[in-house]
DNA sequence: CGAGTGACCGCAA
DNA sequence: ATTGCGGCCACTC
């Protein structure tokens, strides 16, 4: 694939468009698939300049945390993730574990 | 073009 | 689970 020509904030853009209904993906692992693993903090900031047509409400830290800066605050933020079918603790943090996703690589 | 910014990550106590 | 510290790199003004 020649997805080198994009640039990191179109990788990151592709990535998270391609996160499916009810999963989530977290900051560095989408920086990772964008090629930087150590830019987590870019599509945090990515994600606050623009892009604002994709789903960061599927994109939460590795901790299960989700975003501090997400419009509206963590509540909007737990409430859309909840109506994707993501069960949230009361504290704001969601099982990564068990809904974290990865590109198909199941055959 | 320079400096600051940021929705993070990892480890350690 | 929480808190604190440093580092990292692309984006905006």
């Amino acid at each position: 694939m020649m997805n080198k020509n994009l640039s990191f904030s179109e990788k990151v853009n592709y990535v998270v468009r391609n996160i499916p209904f009810g999963r989530i993906m977290t900051y560095g692992q989408v920086a990772a698939l964008a090629g930087n693993p150590r830019a987590a903090r870019i599509v945090g900031g990515i994600a606050h300049y623009g892009d604002s047509d994709l789903p960061w409400h599927r994109v939460v830290n590795k901790n299960g945390g989700l975003a501090s800066g997400y419009p509206g605050g963590r509540i909007e933020h737990k409430i859309v993730l909840s109506a994707e079918g993501v069960h949230i603790s009361e504290l704001g943090y969601v099982a990564v574990d068990e809904y974290i996703w990865w590109p198909d690589l199941s055959l």
